[in-house]
DNA sequence: AGCCGGATCCGCT
DNA sequence: GCGGATCCGGCTT
């Protein structure tokens, strides 16, 4: 199931189901980091105490805070030893909206509940202490579609600079048309 | 021991 | 369309 590189994994990701906490997510876009050979991956530099999840069995999410103040999910794809993960991008809210409504309390519309990888983890009440869980049998399920999805259409990472970004890593996944696809964004230019 | 920069979001223009 | 918020991990001194 889950123990190819994650570039293969993560366009069959397009379509399965996320259940967690009372919200069911219908995924539509996701993000591919291939590990060690991958500058864009927190995998990039080795094994550390933060990255040890994606270097662990795959199945596993690993759950990583970023900017100060959002937290964004991956599903570990390569078997232990490696390093490849999918980042769960955006979603459908399918189930239990009324709940995710609650937790996005600054979300204007229901398409952006789970729009962006931060987003969706407040809808689904992700948080740092489910990194490791088994998406198998945790609190968090990973329901992979019955049927991979056709169309799917791919593009350079969001928000990756450097070498990992732009044309050289068209690693984004999504489902064209879809209006929770997060709207593209080059890596930012830092201040100064 | 300290600094740099980030797999982002939101509000204002 | 843009810039600020906000803090931790990882690398440098």
């Amino acid at each position: 199931m889950l123990g190819g590189s994650a570039v293969d994994v993560a366009p069959r990701l397009l379509g399965g189901l996320l259940h967690g906490r009372g919200v069911t997510l219908r995924l539509t876009e996701v993000e591919a980091y291939a590990g060690e050979s991958d500058p864009g991956s927190h995998a990039f530099r080795g094994p550390t105490p933060r990255t040890r999840i994606m270097f662990g069995r795959p199945g596993a999410l690993y759950v990583y805070f970023s900017y100060g103040m959002h937290v964004c999910a991956n599903v570990v794809c390569s078997p232990e030893g490696e390093a490849s993960a999918v980042l769960l991008r955006a979603g459908e809210v399918v189930g239990g909206i009324e709940l995710a409504r609650q937790r996005r309390t600054t979300s204007s519309s229901d398409r952006d509940l789970a729009s962006g990888p931060a987003r969706l983890c407040v809808a689904m009440g992700i948080t740092l202490a489910d990194g490791g869980t088994d998406l198998a049998s945790g609190p968090i399920r990973l329901e992979l579609p019955a049927h991979p999805p056709s169309g799917v259409a791919n593009g350079p990472r969001t928000g990756v600079s450097g070498v990992g970004g732009g044309a050289a890593y068209p690693w984004r996944f999504w489902i064209p048309g879809d209006p929770t696809v997060s709207t593209y964004r080059a890596a930012a230019t830092r201040r100064r």
